[in-house]
DNA sequence: GATGAGATCAAGAATCATTCTAATTCAAAA
DNA sequence: TTTTGAATTAGAATGATTCTTGATCTCATC
């Protein structure tokens, strides 16, 4: 049974969600967070706001968000699932060293296909970039220790 | 103790790893494999080889083989690990449908602060790319599943 | 060839993120 | 108000991986 009217297919952003004080709990939580939590992390900060809600609900409402286009997940290796409330395109930088996650903007759009030979007869849907290396703040920390 | 003479640190490949009969059957798995498989993939191959290797061996011999960079670790999303025993610089085409996992060479070198505005300060590693898709199999069974 | 120290192996327990199950609650349509 | 399917919840189950511990092996030296 359709709760809302469906949204058009067309629209990368479908809206027939039906919005519970859970799910906006959840996805105001992802809102005003800039650091990439995980599930846990969600779970503990939705706490706050909702002290009865539970892990296996958040787990349900970050599926029920990514389903309706509302949040993103971002794995990097086989690290926990974080999740993302910036729907612009973007990849992410990953450090290495405290494992902070950053956005980072597009300059200009990458044609996988002029760097890599991909196998004949292969339907590229998107890659999966995550960008890795040491943020500014472990860049800082690891020169002060070097100059000990 | 060191057991032989150390490698040549500006190498790639260093090559101080005591050879035992168990971590030759892995890499002699892998550089026989040509599907990326899994830890327990690996196991169930060896086992073919050697009846006695535990699936505890295996994860040891792969983290030993990956230590001494004479095999790769490969992550798409939270599925299991897998690994490949191609140490060509190389990106991987991950089938989103029947999971299969493909190598792809380079065509040139990517930069990419030319692609991404990354965070003031940041030190790049190493971009992790993969290439999500279908492959040329699913392609041709979704063709024949539509034209029905 | 025997010995000792450290490396490696193996079996099973432990961990941890995530998914599943089943009972309960809720919300919208009839 | 009743019905019906969806959402929530707690806790169990799953599954990949890591840890623990004791046994075994290897090499350098005696």
């Amino acid at each position: 049974m359709k709760l809302q009217a469906p949204s058009h297919e067309e629209h990368a952003m479908p809206v027939d969600l039906r919005m519970t004080p859970q799910r906006s709990v959840v996805h105001e939580v992802l809102r005003s967070s800039f650091d990439h939590p995980t599930a846990t992390e969600v779970f503990l900060r939705s706490k706050d706001r909702m002290s009865t809600i539970s892990l296996a609900t958040v787990y349900n409402c970050l599926d029920a968000l990514i389903e309706h286009g509302l949040i993103r997940q971002v794995n990097v290796d086989r690290d926990s699932s974080r999740f993302c409330a910036n729907l612009n395109d973007h990849v992410h930088f990953h450090c290495e060293q405290c494992g902070v996650m950053m956005d980072a903007d597009p300059i200009e759009k990458l044609d996988v296909t002029k760097f890599w030979k991909l196998p004949q007869g292969c339907q590229v849907t998107e890659p999966a970039i995550a960008i890795r290396g040491l943020c500014p703040t472990c860049v800082d920390k690891n020169q002060k220790v070097a100059s000990r």
